[in-house]
RNA sequence: GGGCCUGUAGCUCAGUUGGUUAGAGCACACGCCUGAUAAGCGUGAGGUCGGCAGUUCGACUCUGCCCGGGCCCA
């Protein structure tokens, strides 16, 4: 007879294969028609809020790791708190305005480009934005991601961006925007500004020139000395005002005859062969902190030239005395600003020098024309001491490749440090809790020594910012009323209102120029930092626009944010707030490549979540996201997701097992009381508890890798290895709905129920999946994401049993060692062809004792025997005082239904090949 | 150059206030099972804890320097 029938076996429709790229799209289709996200936040009605605040990628291009892992990152918080109570209204939103999409539209548009107006330029980065914002949407709904994906924010809609104006308006009434002047990449070619993403670099050769400054003053370098500068661009040496030192270097003179040259004394040797001397003395050397404050003269125009102090000066190439134009340098500039120089930038928007150059000669000429001239000068004033040339990487135009200069004009500003906002932020920042604690410091010290921030930019794509200036004195004003103005019909009719109407249509009524009193005004067409859009959002959607409430519990990005939006939105918030738009803000590393590199298109390194959802499923990534300490940035590899997928399946079969055994189960008429459970039962509970409790506590920290690795163990180390191993036969020989299979199969769904819920928020889909599979119960929710995280309940907790087990599992060891020895060498192949003979202290016995009966089946062997071990197999403990294990082979037959061996086999004579237990069981 | 971070087995992580032979899982090798089967079980082999110096009776753990990597500045 074939016992085979008369077994329960594992028996489920959950399939073994995952295919999650082909499954997954369907959830997220069923769950978009079922309205999951909303039947979440219903689910919760009345709860407690937690406002996870969304960060707004950038609407250009696909979604690639580095966005996944912050939405995947998010998504793992929304769901976990919501499975803890929280009422959890997402919003995602979208960066819209900005440089890079503008730049992508004009490269587009090609030669169209300059016949194509401003308001056509917009409209098409609009639809730019659109479509990329649209093709993002559907890539984050693919990952998993759950959020309000009908209604999401987006900087360039008209509330949004009247927000955006309206901030602006409360920073002018409250004095924190000024016009300043500020060095930039500007094109003398195209007349414009240009953002750093704009300059490309390439080689081109420029003229070398070292040029003497006479010191006006005493110096400890004697009579007749000059500092020496050395610079590639000439005809900057009309806007000179300084030369810069460095204050740890040496300075030295060198004797030429009767006059005295300084550099830095690092550098004699390179600059004597540079000019080709050889010999001469060496002055005494000083350090450059001592020569701050004196002064030379300009070789060219009857001005001073100041000798500061710089860090930045090298001591590896040049003099190590440092031309310092303000007006033309970014370096220069802040240089000039710390000691209160003018600005001076004598060079007009296409490149030619202005009056304010003082060199009659050069009014009107173009500045790399000026080169040539300004050399010659320099040689017939006697202060040039060398001249060649020099190829070198040098900024350019990415439209009209030529060389670009650096240019100070006048940008729109925010002061940092009016009505102490400096001060204020610093105190917010000490009141936020930053995850981990080390982003305290990083944003702490970087607002610390921030400059002021530049809001304007000379371009196209964003939001204008209202400045006009009167016709007839020339000044320009920032006016609140007009501001506010703008405000109100940016909400109407968006942004475009302002470059479409008349400049009349914004003005109060009477409006004159605050200076001259005139009335005739002309619009600017700078539009505002796309920084300022985005650190609105706390505003324009937690307060004004989806009204989620202010401040947020958590903003969460990556690690470049600190700089970024954790900062912008801080400050603006304590400009317009007075206090920190977020209680905590949590940062995650980069995604770089598997050797650590960061990934870009360059390198061909990078790889798109894309392909990994549709290869291994989104579920894969999720879990492998999970699965990593983010606090560090994270290497990504071919190896990484094997191991991923390798992990999942772990987790699905054990899913899959789980499910496979209860398919004559009813919790709601078969549970078995904790009373009445079998110890080994009790002792899988009390794990269960124990992992509960850990994974709880690791979702409330953010912690998610904890929460993998605490899983991982458990379905590997306790649930497959162990438990679930000797949980067979009592799951598949035992009576149908006797007690004994119902204890187990009441631990076994506590178990899949209980891990189905922990998992939840990380794989997604996986868990709806088995949550169809899974027994039904009263309450049991629709979705595994509607329940609630399971408690640790007190009642299934034992330390003592638990210790009890412990001990056990160390000694099974030794057990499953010495199986191994003679399975080794063919004495046995399956364990239940073994009998396994102990010998140890009466201790031990009496502790063996406790667990009765049940020995055979937790070493998964046919027999236990106390005695002397003996023998090729025996094996003495390691860990375990005077414990020794020796096998034997099983005496009696093979039941052919359980496969143990008994010798109660063939002794019933209507089932003479069964054992006695079995034999009652049929 | 500055601020912040980071470097433990091939991969992902543990490693409690410094204290005996540095732990897991996966991958790998070998074997078993064939009633979780493109599954399951067992055993085993993998690490001079980035390097060097120091503090200490004793350092993966503390200090300094160096090397590699990242972000943000300059």
């Amino acid at each position: 007879m074939d016992y085979k029938d008369t077994l329960n076996l594992p028996k489920t429709d959950f399939p073994m294969k995952a295919d999650l790229a082909a499954k997954e799209p369907a959830f997220v289709k069923k769950w978009e028609e079922e309205k999951l996200y909303f039947k979440m936040l219903e689910a919760r009605k009345g709860c407690k809020t937690f406002i996870l605040h969304d960060g707004p990628p950038y609407a250009n291009g696909h979604v690639h790791l580095g966005t996944a892992i912050n939405k995947i990152l998010k998504d793992f918080v929304v769901k976990s708190r919501s499975m803890m109570g929280f009422k959890t209204p997402y919003v995602p939103g979208w960066d819209c305005h900005g440089m890079p999409i503008e730049h992508q539209v004009i490269k587009d548009l090609g030669p169209k480009a300059k016949d194509t107006s401003l308001l056509d330029v917009r409209r098409r980065c609009r639809e730019h934005a659109d479509k990329f914002l649209n093709i993002q949407r559907g890539e984050f709904k693919r990952l998993g991601v759950l959020g309000e994906w009908g209604n999401p924010y987006l900087t360039m809609s008209h509330d949004y961006e009247a927000s955006i104006v309206a901030a602006m308006a409360d920073m002018i009434k409250d004095g924190y925007i000024y016009r300043g002047l500020r060095p930039i990449h500007w094109c003398i070619t195209c007349k414009t500004a240009l953002a750093e993403a704009e300059v490309e670099y390439a080689e081109h050769t420029s003229p070398s020139i070292y040029v003497k400054f006479k010191l006006k003053d005493k110096s400890p370098f004697g009579k007749n000395a000059s500092f020496v500068i050395w610079t590639t661009t000439p005809w900057t040496i009309p806007a000179n005002l300084a030369i810069a030192l460095h204050p740890e270097l040496d300075y030295v003179g060198i004797k030429i005859k009767d006059e005295v040259l300084i550099v830095a004394a690092a550098l004699v040797d390179i600059v004597k062969n540079a000019w080709g001397i050889t010999g001469a003395d060496i002055t005494a050397a000083v350090k450059g902190s001592k020569l701050e404050g004196l002064n030379a003269v300009h070789p060219l125009i009857n001005r001073d030239s100041a000798v500061v102090l710089a860090d930045y000066v090298a001591s590896d190439s040049g003099t190590g005395c440092v031309h310092t134009a303000p007006g033309h340098g970014a370096e220069d500039f802040e240089t000039g600003t710390k000691y209160g120089l003018p600005h001076l930038n004598p060079v007009d928007a296409a490149g030619c020098y202005t009056k304010e150059v003082a060199i009659e000669e050069l009014v009107g000429v173009n500045v790399f024309k000026a080169n040539a001239i300004v050399t010659e000068m320099l040689n017939k004033s006697q202060a040039l001491i060398k001249t060649e040339t020099v190829t070198h990487s040098y900024p350019h135009c990415w439209r009209c490749k030529k060389p670009l200069v650096f240019r100070a004009t006048e940008q729109w500003f925010m002061r940092v440090d009016h009505k102490d906002l400096r001060k204020k932020a610093l105190n917010e920042i000490d009141g936020t809790k930053w995850i981990p604690s080390w982003g305290h410091d990083r944003i702490y010290n970087m607002v610390t020594t921030r400059p002021d921030w530049c809001l304007s930019r000379q371009r196209y794509w964003g939001v204008p910012i209202p400045a006009i200036d009167c016709v007839k004195c020339g000044k320009t004003i920032l006016d609140h009323a007009v501001t506010v103005k703008l405000r109100d019909e940016v909400k109407k009719h968006g942004c475009d209102i302002w470059f479409e109407w008349e400049i009349e249509k914004f003005l109060p009524k009477n409006f004159k120029c605050p200076s001259c009193k005139a009335a005739e005004f002309k619009k600017h067409s700078d539009i505002l930092d796309v920084w300022f859009d985005s650190s609105v959002s706390q505003r324009a959607v937690l307060e004004e626009g989806h009204k989620l409430g202010w401040p947020c519990d958590l903003f969460l990005e990556g690690v470049d944010q600190h700089r970024g939006w954790f900062q912008v939105s801080l400050l603006t918030a304590i400009a317009n707030r007075g206090a920190a738009p977020y209680r905590a803000v949590l940062t995650h590393g980069l995604i770089l490549d598997e050797e650590q590199r960061k990934m870009s298109k360059s390198l061909g390194n990078v790889v798109s979540p894309d392909e990994v959802v549709n290869k291994f499923g989104a579920d894969v990534l999720r879990l492998l996201f999970a699965s990593v300490d983010y606090t560090n940035d994270i290497s990504f590899s071919k190896r990484m997701l094997e191991l991923g997928s390798e992990a999942y399946r772990k987790i699905r079969n054990t899913c899959k097992y789980l499910l496979s055994n209860l398919s004559d189960f009813e919790p709601d008429r078969h549970l078995v009381p904790e009373a009445n459970l079998m110890e080994i039962d009790r002792w899988a509970m009390h794990s269960l508890q124990m992992l509960v409790q850990k994974i709880r506590s690791a979702y409330e920290n953010y912690e998610f890798h904890v929460v993998y690795h605490a899983l991982n163990e458990f379905c590997t180390v306790t649930m497959s290895a162990f438990y679930l191993d000797i949980l067979k036969d009592r799951l598949y020989c035992e009576k149908k709905d006797g007690p004994l299979r119902r204890s187990a199969q009441t631990v076994v769904w506590k178990i899949l129920d209980s891990m189905l819920k922990l998992m939840a928020p990380i794989l997604s889909f996986t868990v709806e999946e088995a949550w169809g599979y899974a027994p039904h119960y009263k309450g049991k929710t629709d979705s595994a994401i509607l329940s609630l995280l399971p408690k640790a309940d007190e009642k299934y907790i034992d330390e003592q049993l638990a210790a009890k087990w412990e001990t056990f599992l160390k000694l099974r060891g030794d057990v499953t060692k010495v199986l191994e020895n003679a399975r080794k060498e063919k004495m046995i192949g399956n364990s239940l062809e073994a009998r396994v003979v102990i010998e140890c202290t009466d201790e031990m016995k009496k502790f063996l004792g406790g667990f009765g009966d049940a020995l055979p089946d937790l070493f998964i062997v046919s027999g236990v025997e106390f005695g002397k071990a003996e023998g090729k197999f025996s094996h003495t403990s390691a860990e375990i005082k005077d414990f020794k294990v020796g096998v034997v082979k099983s005496g009696g037959l093979k039941c052919g239904r359980c496969w143990k061996y008994s010798e109660s086999v063939g002794k019933n004579s209507s089932h003479p090949e069964i054992c006695k237990r079995c034999a009652d069981v049929v």
